[in-house]
DNA sequence: AGCACGCCGACT
DNA sequence: GTCGGCGTGCTC
């Protein structure tokens, strides 16, 4: 097609849809003949502004709709970044429709670091010229020294190691006693595939080779690689990743939460003699912008990171590991709501590569589409020979008649006391933060809720403070009690790992006890801390949420006891029995193995409940097994298809009569599609904002995307009425 | 998402 | 009289 158009100065000109990281579609603009392609990072201006864009296809100006050539602003430059590849560009298009987002704020998740988009600062460092100044001072005297001898050093380098301010060198260099010189840029430590591997076992072999023939083959593959902690799931995939950075690709690792991967990133380091780069959340910006940066020219062969990662500007993707692929972290819940470990596999097949999957524990979806053959599956089995799990017993604690204010029961009071006199460590599982989830006034019943969410406020004593778990929302324990006034009454109710640890202090005096929670242990350091706190045996009975489920292996660990094997089994999660069985056997993948036997004591309300069933009995297969029959019958994911809707408002009644409207002009049954609701979302207000939710049940056969636009498109949105939708929700919260 | 325009309350 | 609150609408 010749989509030459003369433009004002004569010359030949094309115009192009150019896609911005904003919830609009494409806008038109022209570019030169010459020198703009599909793909490339371009800045435009928008209104009165400039914003940066991708040049996302050829726009058709005889098209019907299209723009007069008046209205069409020019391309103004290209950004110096190599351009998005095409199977990026197919995947934001395939994320956007499968999530029914609008394509921009998908784009946005790809260009979210601006100022990796800015031309790249030349790094400069400062050398001494030979003149010395007018005036000298002690700290002048030294930083002259340290930028005559050393080397090279930047502006503030050079402050640090002289033990001056940046102001005595700023004043150095403003005088022309410093001169600049253009740095060489920090080379990235090398990521060397040849370095010798680890021997590996038979089965490790037979797994490593499966999985380097589908690189050497190229395209496609989807391969679960299951196997319990300790049998050599990470070596397995470094082989691979080490084939993927011998044919030139990039490999992305995707974990559930980067805080635990201390270990993870010395493994790696042993086994490839450099860090892989790393993308989370806590990075700080200059870090963002170099990891970003160096990920889209091509510098970063490894990046190991969060969810957020998948969308990164890679130049030649060649491989993708989905590390704990069960983990429920995978599914982001807002903005644009998406499973990481399912879009891992899309982005896999639409760059035509490699995805690996694995877990010691992998997702019922997982466990059915490798028996369907859509993935491959390989098994490896404890490289300790016989799977030798620890003892897992029930305590059912109908019997126990405990009193109201204690949750450790006789029998584990019993065996903590016992590990403790044997000098061997024991673990408490409750995964529950702060000190009591609820507080409450003796006096007349009041009780403290966050007032942005239909949620109670939890105790946190080591901060000192109430907090809200759903929205942040962080308060002083007030004095009296807001509804009746009475003062002091204020009773804690039910149990955190906090108050816990009281229990176990008052049971066990001489024990040394850690808390860990993700308030407490939030940063790598904090986790290694810990770790090596236990390893050292400083510590005797650890507390812990969920983050203790799982990464390290403490050999005198001998005595794991799950606090409330219940909590997590209710609340109409249609997940919920399989998360917990998948926790459970984490945490009891804790207790120790080499010299000590392990044993696991579950207490229980319900130990006839099929998941306390299964775990007692070691039988994942036959836990997957029910579990999927369950959900087949009801026709419930993956036999099934759900989609939530979910309307709120700051105005309870404006949002809950969208909701019922919605419902009126809902999709008929005949189509194979049912529509439930609206009821009140289970946190019916969030963040200030009154819920409502609606779910989508489809065949399996059926796409529901087009469905619910339509269904969208019948009820026009009222102002400050929000509609979400969230395809295979996960939290029904 | 910005950034304008626009229409109602407390102040140099 | 203005400064400024954020509601609404537009950006090729």
């Amino acid at each position: 097609m010749d989509s030459g158009l003369a433009t004002s100065n004569g010359r030949e000109s094309r115009r192009f849809r150019v896609l911005l990281p904003l919830p609009l579609a494409p806008y038109d603009y022209r570019a030169p003949a010459e020198g703009i392609a599909v793909g490339d990072i371009v800045r435009v201006p928008l209104g009165r502004r400039q914003a940066v864009g991708v040049v996302w296809d050829e726009a058709d100006p005889t098209a019907a709709g299209a723009l007069p050539e008046e209205r069409i602003k020019d391309i103004v430059a290209k950004v110096d970044v190599p351009p998005l590849t095409t199977p990026l560009r197919r995947f934001i298009e395939w994320v956007a429709q499968y999530t029914l987002s609008p394509l921009g704020a998908v784009l946005r998740m790809t260009l979210s670091v601006p100022a990796a988009l800015e031309p790249e600062r030349a790094h400069r460092g400062y050398v001494y010229s030979g003149t010395p100044p007018a005036r000298m001072t002690p700290a002048r005297a030294r930083v002259l020294e340290t930028a005559a001898a050393g080397p090279i050093r930047s502006k503030a380098a050079l402050a640090e190691s002289a033990g001056a301010s940046a102001a005595v060198v700023g004043a150095l260099i403003d005088q022309g006693i410093l001169v600049a010189v253009a740095m060489p840029a920090p080379q990235a430590s090398a990521i060397d595939p040849e370095r010798a591997g680890p021997q590996l076992t038979t089965a490790q072999r037979t797994s490593v080779a499966k999985l380097l023939g589908d690189i050497q083959a190229g395209g496609f593959h989807a391969t679960l690689l299951e196997g319990v902690t300790g049998s050599g799931k990470t070596e397995v995939y470094f082989e691979v990743i080490a084939a993927a950075l011998r044919r030139g690709r990039q490999c992305l690792v995707l974990v559930p939460e980067i805080a635990l991967t201390a270990q993870w990133l010395e493994r790696f380091e042993a086994r490839f003699g450099a860090r892989p780069a790393e993308w989370h959340s806590d990075l700080t910006a200059a870090q963002r912008r170099r990891a970003w940066r160096a990920v889209a020219d091509g510098r970063a062969r490894v990046v190991v990171g969060a969810r957020s990662a998948l969308f990164l500007p890679f130049a030649e993707l060649g491989l993708i590991v989905v590390d704990e692929e069960h983990e429920s972290s995978y599914k982001q819940e807002e903005g644009v709501i998406y499973h990481a470990r399912d879009m891992a596999v899309v982005r896999a097949s639409l760059g035509e590569i490699s995805v690996v999957l694995v877990s010691a524990t992998p997702a019922l979806e997982t466990v059915v589409n490798a028996a369907s053959g859509r993935y491959d599956r390989l098994d490896l089995p404890d490289r300790h020979g016989t799977a030798e799990l620890p003892t897992i017993a029930a305590i059912d604690m109908r019997n126990e008649r405990l009193p109201a204010t204690r949750w450790i029961s006789a029998p584990l009071a019993a065996a903590l006391a016992e590990n403790l006199a044997r000098g061997e460590q024991s673990m408490l599982y409750l995964n529950r933060r702060g000190y009591a989830p609820l507080t409450l006034c003796r006096a007349c019943g009041h009780r403290l809720a966050c007032p942005h969410c239909s949620a109670w406020l939890v105790d946190h004593r080591l901060l000192g403070m109430l907090q809200c778990h759903h929205c942040g929302y962080t308060a002083a324990t007030p004095i009296e009690c807001p509804s009746c006034h009475a003062r002091e009454s204020f009773a804690a109710c039910g149990p955190g790992v906090e108050r816990l640890a009281d229990e176990v202090a008052a049971l066990l005096p001489t024990a040394r006890v850690a808390v860990a929670a993700s308030d407490t242990i939030d940063t790598p350091a904090r986790a290694n801390a810990l770790i090596e706190r236990i390893v050292k045996r400083e510590i005797d009975i650890v507390i812990g949420t969920q983050i203790v489920a799982k990464g390290h292996h403490f050999p005198m660990l001998t005595l794991v006891g799950v606090v409330d094997a219940d909590l997590g089994l209710s609340g109409g999660d249609l997940r919920a029995a399989e998360r917990t069985f998948q926790v459970l056997v984490q945490v009891a993948g804790r207790a120790g193995r080499a010299l000590h036997a392990g044993r696991v004591l579950v207490q229980t309300h319900d130990p006839r409940h099929p998941v306390i069933q299964a775990l007692l009995a070691g039988d994942r297969e036959r836990f997957l097994a029910k579990e999927a029959d369950e959900r087949e019958l009801h026709q419930l994911p993956p036999f099934g298809r759900l989609a939530a809707v979910i309307v709120s408002g700051p105005d309870e009644r404006e949002a809950a009569a969208f909701a019922r409207r919605l419902a009126q002009v809902a999709p008929r049954e005949a189509a194979g599609v049912r529509v439930l609701g609206p009821a009140p979302a289970p946190l019916s207000l969030l963040r200030g904002r009154y819920r409502f939710r609606l779910l989508l049940m489809a065949e399996r056969g059926i796409k529901v995307q087009p469905i619910i636009a339509d269904w969208l498109d019948k009820a026009p949105l009222r102002r400050h009425v929000r509609v979400q939708v969230d395809i295979d929700p996960y939290s029904f919260l």
